[in-house]
Parts: structure tokens; C-alpha cells; sequence
DNA sequence: TCCTAAGCGAGACGGTACGTCTTGTCTTCCA
DNA sequence: TGGAAGACAAGACGTACCGTCTCGCTTAGGA
């Protein structure tokens, strides 16, 4: 086994610390957070924290990358017939039932690493859905990865507005728009009738 | 008028100033940046600094407020055939022309701002455009604010990935793109056939 | 005029650091007072106490050189017959008036702090009355820095033990001990009779 | 015996870290030098040695006791005549063939325990000297722990010159300096003649 | 010979102070 | 006398130590 040795209370702090920044950012925007703030609310030594994190901003790649991870493993695994697959109905009913935590990642500075951290996962999840759909060689419109990012990048925007007012419409519609606005752009990119 | 009387050494000390930030981030971060730096290139008094401006944010909104407002009004001006209403090749080739000063203000605590502000504009100007291709009443399958929307966080989305990766296309080529994944489903939204 | 200009604020600053030390050597141990706790006492910034002094221990210096170097001054003018040139009275008095500040300074790393700097100024300002003493190429028993340091560490043990005992001694009592104990051998050791 | 009973194992490791400690003083300053590089050098928990002693002042102040006790016996045993019986060359040996630990202890904080803990045991010792020279009841000029202080630190006081000038005369040249500084004023004091 | 308790190493941890850095306000001085 | 220069208060940052603690491994010394 490659992996370091991680005692229990070693994993115990992470926790207690990653968790403290995630109630935190449910209260006040990530910037007006301070370290201190977040080793209070964890109840942890100063250098406690610095000996597991890098900072601020490693502390809230961690927390995201955990969340999107968890939900990028699930989109891999779930997947239905060909119309569903680029669905996002599941991805927005996971941000509503977190979206006070995600309304926290989108303001300050989270929106940087949010368009960021989640442009890179979900545009790599998009593109092996795509290489999926075409044949080796195949002359396309626009290369793949501009259109896994297009795909990721609409749907952080759409996901943004969602938030931004206050998710005035279900999860389902939120993803019929979106199907709406993106498929039949990337069918025809991709040479087919949708 | 009700604007205030603004005398010429005023004007040349803002521009002084606007200047100083724009070369700095030729050379490093938005983040890196500290008031101090700029009001060293400057060669002004910090108080002065904050005579003009409310602090480094309100300096780079108003840097980048210049840029987008001028080029939104040129947008607004030269229509060509329906064919065209959703262009971004201006866009892209003004840009490229300010590219240095773009890619600064893409890296950093830019992308926020950048996302921010240039959505702001770009859907004003998008749905302004929408709204004339629509009858009054009419049902469609989505908002207009959200195709807004839409076509924005596309473009800035298309637009961070060309420089993100050396601008590897002409500006031709990426508003062909961009039409290619945006147009069929804009005229899908709005019912029509392309 | 070489001098740096120093405005009066600065100089006003300075004051207000050096006092708040003082008054807060009067209620703890040097060692036990944070670099906090003086800035909060002088109501200054953090900042502004690291731009006047390089620390805490240089703080110390400074007040302390204060003190000694105006006593240095008025030793030597007030030079009486020669019966007094190693007359220690008007330190003991003065330090007598002072003994709250001498007493703080003695406690804690104070100690090495006095015994350093008192013993080099002091040592000085002996050295500089020996001289006066002997002719040119005297052959001596004891060189004349052994014994003005000597001079100076036996004045500075016998402060300490004066302070330590709390002063039981009036300032000319302790001076007649010192006469008594140090005297005899420094006449002998510049090969006179006293 | 109200000893607790103290292992092998136990002795064994208060010797490695004491060692430690006097191996990192020839290198550096005494305040230079952690918890951590004692730890390390003597290969040694932390826990170990906090298990062992109060901290690094205790430590030290062991080290230091072992050294100035072994010595003060010494000095309590051989008394020549009484022309010899405030001697210090064998004093001034014993710290030339130590002399490198001896600067070291000198340096940094050291100086306030030397002056401080080797005053005690200086005093004490030069006190049991000096009752054997007076009758009871005698009137003295100065009281004799005044005088045992002031023997104590003039040696100490000479020592450190000593030290920092980089030994420049023989223990027997020191004591013969400290014989001249110091004996007429203690004759004196007593009322004898030397 | 085995067993058990103590001694120990390793090092995570809470805590405290440090010296640095940046921000936005406030005072001084000069043109 | 109005604005430039820069001193200042405020406070977060990341680092360095400290002294306490928990965890298993090792090892001596009595059963």
C-alpha cells in the first residue's frame, strides 16, 4: 500500500476543519472569513492548521473538490439512454438540496474557483460522454474540448443565474432549458440531426 | 450638467493611475498587485489614490468599464444582416488586439469581475438584441433573460478557453464556433427553424 | 545638516512607545510583556511600532540608553576635588528616585540587558577618569580597562544587591561601602598610596 | 532513603540530553537553541524530555549547577594560608580548560543565570570565608554579605572581560589583577591592615 | 522463561507571540 | 488653502516554539 499512514486523529482534525469553514461559509461571505474564524469555530490550534492546509484557499479546494468529486463519480456510474446524456437534472437537484453551501461558494471569491475547479471536472466528465458519441477520425465542427468546455461553462453560468435568483424554477426545468439551449448546438457541431 | 467641474490636472492624475494598473498587470497577477505598486508606477500619493478611486476593485471595474462600454457601443451600432446579430467576431478581434491586457485580467481575482461585469454587459446587449426578434406575448420555451444570459457566459466561457490556450484559432474560426454551438439552440428557444 | 528630518508626529509616536514600556516594566516582568501588550498600552498600530523599532529588545535599548546617557552627561561635568572622582552617590540617589523603573529593569532578561550596556557606559565614563589619573607609559599593576570595568561591574553588583534587599541604605551609605570596598585597590593598583 | 528509585534506563537518558544541550552550546547561543535541536540531538521524545525536566531553563540551570557545585566542594576543601583564602587562580583554571562552555553559558541568556546562580554559590562560599576572619560582634565598615557579594561578582565581573577578550593573561595574571582590585578594600573594610 | 508495567520515540495538538504585509484614514506641509 | 506625501491604526497573515497529550513499541525485572 502506497498510501501515507493516516492516524485516526489526523483525519478527525481535517474533518473538524473542513466542516468549521463549510458551517462558516453558510454565514458570511469567504472573504470576509479569516483563519482565525475558521481554528475558532473548529475549536484547533493555529499551526494545527497550517500543518494541514496550505491556507485559506487550499481549505476551500479541498472542501469543493470533495463535493464535486463525490458528484462526479455519480454521474459516471448513472447513466440512461442516449437523450439523457448530457442531463443535468440531477446535478441541479444536488445543488438545491446543498444550495445554501453552493450560494456560499458562488459569492466572493468562490466564484473564481468555482468556474475554475468545477469548468475542469465537469468539462472532463463532458468530454468522455462525447468521445463516446463520435467515430475515430470523424471531421467535426468544433474539436471536443472546446465543446465539453462550452458544455461545463453554459451550465455554470445557467447554474449561477439559478442562484443568483433564487432558484425560481425546479431542477427539471432548469435542465429542460438547458437541453434546449445546448443540445441542438452541439448535435449539429457534431455532424447529426438531434 | 450636473457632472462635477473636473479640472485637467485631475483627469491626468486619474489617468496616471489607470495606467499604472494596466501595465503592472502586463507584468504580474491582479492579486499580486497592492496598492502600493501602483501608486509607485504612478508616482502619487497614496491618499491621492483614494481621492479617485475606492480602492484597487473600483480602480480595475473602472479600467475594464472603459474598455467593455466603448466596445458595447460599437456593437450596438454596426448591424449587419439578421445572419449576423449574434457576431462576436468584433469581439474576438478586439481582443486579440488587447490580448496582453485581457489575459491579465483573466488570470487572478479577474476572472470574477470579468464574469461578473462582462456578463452584465453582454446580456444587456444580447437581450436588447433578442428582444427585437420577438413578438410581444409570444411563449417560449425559455426567458429571454436566461438566453441572455446564455449567450454571455457562452462567450466568456469560449473567450477564457482561447486565452487560456495561446489563442490557437483566428477570431473567425472561434465566432464560427461559437455560432455553431450557440445559434441552433437560441432559434430552437425561441421556436423557430434556423 | 546630516541628520534625518523627523517630523514631530514621529518623534511624538516614539515617545508614546517608550513610555507605554516603561509604565509596563512597573507592573511585570519585562519577559512577561508581549509586543501587544505595548502597542495596545501606547495605542499605536502594530505597524508603526515595527517602523520605529526592530523589536522588542531594541525598545529596551533605547529607553534604557535614555536613561544612562543623561546620567553619563551629568557625571561628567560635576566633577568635584579629587577625593570624588569615583563618587557614586548621585547614582544611587538617582537611581533611588527611580528605583520603580531600575527595579523592573533589573527583573527578567533586564538583568544581562544592564549589565551589558550599564557596564559599557560606565565602564566609559570611568576609563575616562583614570586616564586623567596616571602619566603617560606609568607602568601599572592593572591595566586601565580591567580596571575600569572593575569599577563599573562592582557598582553594578552592589546596585543589584541594593535593589534586590530593598535600598536598606541611604544612596551615601552605599556610596561610603563602594569607597571602602573599591577604593583601596584601585590606589593600589595605579601604585598609590590613598 | 526518600530518593525515588531511578532506573538505569532513567539516568542514561537525563545524561543524553544534558549532554546535548552542552554540545549545542559550543555551536551556538544559548537562546539560538530550541527545545526541538535538543531533542534532536540527543535523539530523545519530546515527551521524554519534558518528562525529565521543567523546560530548557531547567535544563540548563542543572547543567550549570552540576559544573559551579562540583567546584564550590573543591574550593571548601583547599585553603592554604591566609594569604590565599579569596585565591581564584584555580577558578580561573578550571574555566580555561572549560573556557569553551563557559563562553557559551556566557553569551545569550546565560549571562543572567551566571550572574545570577554563580553569585549565590560565590557568595556563599566567600561568606563562610570571611565569618572565620571576624570576631563576633565586630563593628565592620561594610557587612559581610555585602562583601562576600561584591568578592563574588568582581570575580564574575572579571571573568566575563576575561572571556570576551579572549583570555588574554594566565588564570595566575588574573588572580594576581583580582588580588590587587579586591583585597585592599576587603582588609580595609574588615579594619585590618593587609 | 514469561509477563507486565515503566520508559520511551514519535509526533499531533492547542496555544501564544512573533514580525510582515496591506488596507484605508488622518495629519502635516508645501506650493 | 487645497491637494500631495506619507505616517498611522487596524488587523490578518504564515511561522516558530512551547508544553501537553496520545499512541504504540521496547525493555527491564519480578513471578
Amino acid at each position: 500500500m502506497a498510501e501515507k499512514q493516516v492516524s485516526r486523529r489526523t483525519k478527525r482534525t481535517r474533518k473538524l476543519i473542513e466542516d468549521a469553514l463549510m458551517s462558516l461559509m453558510l454565514e458570511k461571505r469567504y472573504d470576509k472569513i479569516t483563519v482565525q474564524d475558521i481554528i475558532d469555530r473548529a475549536d484547533v490550534g493555529r499551526s494545527t492548521f497550517y500543518a494541514h492546509f496550505d491556507g485559506k484557499e487550499d481549505l476551500l479546494t479541498s472542501d469543493f473538490e470533495q463535493l464535486f468529486s463525490s458528484l462526479s463519480q455519480q454521474m459516471d456510474t448513472d447513466q440512461g439512454d442516449n437523450n439523457e446524456v448530457f442531463s443535468t437534472t440531477d446535478l441541479f437537484k444536488h445543488i438545491q438540496a446543498h444550495h445554501g453551501l453552493y450560494k456560499a461558494l458562488v459569492w466572493g471569491r468562490g466564484v473564481a474557483l468555482i468556474f475554475k475547479q468545477g469548468n475542469i471536472i465537469l468539462s472532463r466528465i463532458f468530454e468522455r460522454r462525447l468521445i463516446r458519441l463520435v467515430d475515430d477520425g470523424e471531421e467535426l465542427k468544433v474539436p471536443i474540448p472546446v465543446l465539453a468546455n462550452h458544455l461545463a461553462g453554459s451550465f455554470l453560468t445557467l447554474l449561477k443565474w439559478w442562484l443568483d435568483n433564487n432558484m425560481p424554477h425546479t431542477p427539471e426545468e432548469m435542465d429542460e432549458m438547458y437541453q434546449n439551449m445546448v443540445l441542438p448546438g452541439v448535435w449539429g457541431s457534431l455532424g447529426r440531426e438531434s
